[in-house]
DNA sequence: TTGTGTGCAAAGCATTTGCACGGCT
DNA sequence: AGCCGTGCAAATGCTTTGCACACAA
């Protein structure tokens, strides 16, 4: 199962990197403007190598549409309940935890922390409301 | 936005807590078993307004369906990569997580916190394969 | 009686897949 | 040449919705 080089994945991985937090159609539409021939199915396809790879992070928080994240380091993030948005948070992950799960008798590979909240933005947006 | 009560809500509510960690699909299959004119959107249906009321917590793991959890503490979950069975962590809640995020700027509410691994089962499994 | 909940089927979305074609190697 | 990746459209799977009828209040 080698794998191909193509000027669709280098271009959606590209893309991928200058959109914060990008869903599928998010991507989709951003590589559209300098690749309007791209399927739809083509970007759903190479997120998925490049999950698979271990060059991307795919986040499902309750919401229908996954995000991708890329970035190389594990961090947790926080989704605003009001914009939506997704936030990086600037914590760092927690071995301490794998290793008190798998005290307990699991093999723990990784874990995923997210909270739900309020951003700064939209606290600061209710208390104009108030007033 | 009184709400009523209604034989469904109540036989579905009850087959909830005794099945771990369900899926809408599997709440239906069982309820049907004592009610067989049951519909899949009325389950689907009760299981939102039990969500909302806060009787019912929907976890969203990685997967296409969300199961729900019938607990009023909070815990956090592991999922099994192998079996994609999903278990409670014996680990508690950890408000202090919230007040470091809080401490950020963020209001937060709440976190969700879910392992990747194995389980003790599983394990075992892979072990006598080997031999 | 009055409107909310139900059951059914159809619609909605996000995601995947089948297939023929195009382009690396 | 051989075959993997692409683009399109169709299929899939979970969830929601529209509508007429039933039933709790």
């Amino acid at each position: 199962m080698d794998r191909r080089e193509t000027v669709q994945r280098t271009i959606i991985l590209d893309t991928i990197k200058s959109i914060y937090h990008p869903t599928v159609n998010d991507i989709y539409e951003q590589v559209k403007k300098n690749y309007p021939q791209i399927g739809k199915a083509t970007v759903y396809r190479n997120v998925n190598l490049l999950v698979e790879d271990g060059l991307l992070r795919k986040i499902c928080i309750g919401e229908k549409e996954a995000v991708y994240d890329w970035d190389l380091d594990s961090h947790y993030h926080l989704r605003c309940s009001e914009c939506k948005n997704i936030y990086d948070i600037d914590l760092d992950y927690s071995k301490e935890l794998d290793e008190k799960i798998e005290s307990l008798g699991f093999m723990v590979s990784h874990h995923e922390l997210v909270f739900t909240g309020v951003c700064p933005k939209c606290q600061e947006k209710n208390t104009k409301m108030e007033e």
